[in-house]
Formats: C-alpha cells, sequence, structure tokens
DNA sequence: CTGAGTGCAAAACATTTGCATACAT
DNA sequence: ATGTATGCAAATGTTTTGCACTCAG
C-alpha cells in the first residue's frame, strides 16, 4: 500500500500539528473530492477547536506541496482530491456536485503545437458531465 | 455567417430590454470568456445604469436558455462563453486566468460503460493548463 | 395595462488577511 | 527559545435575494 498523506507529510520533514494531522486524516481514501467546508467539518469532529482559517491555509499548502489537487468543478467551491499519484480525470454530477473519479488508463488529447495559443501546456483534464444515480 | 446572439434571442420571441441588448452585444464575439463583473464592466460604459444584479440574473437566464455555457475553470469566478454551437474545449493560464479555445475537432475519449459509477453522462470537457506567453 | 424586468441595498457564501497568542521542534 | 501555526474577527470577493418601481409587449 502506498504511503499515507500523513506518512508522506512526515517524510518531508513538515511540522505537524494536530490541526494539520486532523485535516490529513480527514483527506484519506479513495475518491475523496471535499469542499474546504465539508474538510472543516470533518475536521471538527476530531478535533472541535480547528478553526476555519487553519483549514483553508491548511488546504492551501497541501496544494502548493504538490499533496493534493485543487478542484474546480462547479463554480462554487473548490474541492480537494488527496488522490494524486496517477493523472486521472472526473465525473460530475450537474445537479448535485458530486464527484467520481475516472480510473486512469483515459488520457486526454494532446493538443498540436498550432493549437497551443503560445502557451506551455503543463497538464490536461477531462471533466466528464452527466447526472448521478441518486438524483435521477 | 452564423446568427448573433442577440439574433438568437430575437428568434426565441425573448423580451428584450436596454440591459439584455447591453450584455448580449458586450458576448458577442469569437474567443470571448468573461466574468460576470468583466460583462457588468463593459455593460456599463455601453449602458451606465445597468446594474450588478441584472447582469447576474441575465447571463443566468442566457445559460439556462443554453445561449451561453457557464464555465468554471478556477476557482475563482465563472466566466461565460458565448461560442456555444460546437462542443469545444478550453486552455487555461495557471498564472492569470485567461482562457483561450480550443478548435473544434478534438474529442474527449469516450468513457467505457464500466466507469459511468451510475451517471448519465451527457458531456465531456477537456481544460489544457499552462502558463500563457504573457505570463512568462 | 400588466406581469416581468430592473435597481438598490442587504444577505448569503467562499475565501483571505492581520494580529496577538500558543506550541512543535 | 524561537519562529511558525493557530484562532479570532474583520475584510474581500462573488453571487443571490427581497422589494418597490419601471417598462416592453
Amino acid at each position: 500500500m502506498s504511503p499515507s498523506l500523513l506518512e508522506r507529510l512526515q517524510a518531508r520533514g513538515y511540522r505537524l500539528t494536530a490541526q494539520r494531522r486532523a485535516v490529513a486524516q480527514v483527506l484519506e481514501g479513495e475518491n475523496v473530492h471535499l469542499t474546504a467546508d465539508e474538510v472543516l467539518d470533518q475536521a471538527q469532529a476530531l478535533l472541535p477547536e480547528i478553526s476555519r482559517a487553519t483549514v483553508y491555509s491548511t488546504l492551501q499548502q497541501f496544494t502548493e506541496m504538490g499533496e493534493l489537487r485543487e478542484l474546480s468543478l462547479d463554480g462554487r467551491s473548490k474541492r480537494y482530491d488527496p488522490n494524486i499519484a496517477p493523472v486521472h480525470h472526473h465525473l460530475v454530477c450537474e445537479s448535485c456536485g458530486s464527484v467520481f473519479d475516472v480510473a486512469h488508463g483515459i488520457k486526454a488529447p494532446t493538443l498540436p503545437a498550432a493549437q497551443h495559443h503560445g502557451m506551455a501546456i503543463t497538464s490536461a483534464e477531462i471533466v466528464y458531465q452527466g447526472t448521478c444515480a441518486d438524483c435521477r
């Protein structure tokens, strides 16, 4: 089994506090795509005194460290995905906003240089939109 | 040439006011991906008394009518794309948020039914991320 | 005319920031 | 110890809403 988020943070020598451990623990697992607010809720269940500002700043740091991927799938709030190892895409329910991972192996087509508009491309992500079973 | 946004609205018998005409006019053209706030700015240049609430509600209606496509490309604010005819994808600058269209012809791979997670898929959009010429 | 559209201001969210205090290393 | 992380509360940015007034059809 691959190292957990918490283990990866320790391995980096990252300063660990109870708050950061709570955030890491909430984000452990497969197919996890929580908003900052959901992370706050679940982290407060583990550690009641954790504050909103700390959750936001911790999520921002984990993202900058490359330990989380920030997803902007609807116009409302960002979601955080701890599944960073393989590049993978997402399915989004247009009705309730729930998110599923697409197993790796599906690859976005490479964009011909003529279409780069002068940009240096670093990644490509596909968002499949539709309606989930619950919303139908 | 294909009918303009304004012409399409007229053809639907949609009730037209000076405000709605201003919003439609601002969104005319190719490679336009404005935020609500940018639409407000430009619409106020045409019609100083237009209000923020009207711009938001008009954009929402145009989107529901299928005359605009709402893009959630960064976590900040939605952008509105009047180019709805062909399905097309986008290039986004991670630094400044500017957006370019990818010419049609590029298609996202079809997702095998086994990966649908019970969802009914309606569309697939690719977001290519990178850094634009100006930001380098 | 008349219901739908508009402006205004306030509310509802999402996120960020400044600063004094607490704590991991 | 010491510098960084945290909590609090206020600020910022985006979008929505309630309500009285206006106007397109």
